[in-house]
DNA sequence: TGCTAAATGAGAGGGTGAATCAATTTCATT
DNA sequence: AATGAAATTGATTCACCCTCTCATTTAGCA
């Protein structure tokens, strides 16, 4: 696991203080969550599912959760499911969506960033991530 | 409904545009939902429960549902319910979330928004509308 | 090793939103 | 005003996602 050591540490860590335990199961499904950008709680069923011992949909979705109340996840729900997001892949980009034609164009806004983590820090949070969507017309279909 | 007169047209010409028909139903709930800031399918069916004719909560769904394909509304997931937001209504408001309990607080930022707004210039856009969502641990979660 | 509390897995349960379909309503055309 | 085709409605069913339940297993500690 090498490169994740922080991680790990930081789920350990959690169980310790709350007389929860690691499981196989737990060492799992972390392990291959800190290899991927987001999953969903069916996704991973089916990658882990040769994996001994096997591993039923309820403890992924209940490990899933764990590691967002940990802060390493972030549950987000898109379409009809919910897409766990691996918190500490960064390169974030926000998006700008035609609502007429459906072009997407991504950026990156530092400023806006800077502003954002303002807002967090008065209300008392500490951010992991965010999502901007910006909904208008493009310059082809404003006329 | 005097003052939603923009709003009324677009949906009317929306319904001529694609044969589709004004029933009573539909100014029922366009009514309503122009005098909200953001509701769910289930709460409008209760806000609307006493009307004649009664409403059902398929035709609340679908109507929703159609407010978001004319560009009235714009669904949003939250939690487990899916949320309609009125884009008609200025002094939209963001969200902080905390990924742990779940606690939303609103904000509103006017210097994120001219940032905003200069992002979409330099690509050629115009915004309508955006949706900013920052996710993180609140102060009661964070240690 | 043995004990206790936590965790697991299989399946049931609950809740949201979409699909179905017969009955009703709109609206362009007489 | 009356007609009739096509859209809409509402009650219900359906599908899906996720959580809960509970008997069994397992981790962690003495």
């Amino acid at each position: 696991m090498g490169k994740n050591l922080k991680e790990v540490g930081v789920l350990k860590d959690h169980l310790a203080r709350h007389q929860l335990k690691l499981t196989r199961q737990r060492e799992h499904i972390l392990e291959a969550f800190l290899r991927m950008e987001h999953v969903t709680a069916e996704q991973m069923y089916r990658h882990l599912e040769k994996k001994e011992p096997h591993i039923g949909l309820a403890t992924i979705y209940r490990t899933l959760n764990l590691f967002c109340e940990v802060g390493l996840a972030q549950a987000r729900h898109f379409g009809t499911q919910t897409q766990y997001d691996n918190v500490s892949h960064k390169g974030h980009h926000d998006h700008l969506i035609c609502t007429s034609c459906g072009k997407i164009v991504e950026f990156e806004n530092c400023d806006i960033e800077r502003l954002q983590e303002q807002v967090a820090k008065k209300n008392g949070f500490t951010i992991q991530t965010h999502k901007l969507e910006l909904y208008g017309l493009c310059s082809g279909c404003r006329h």
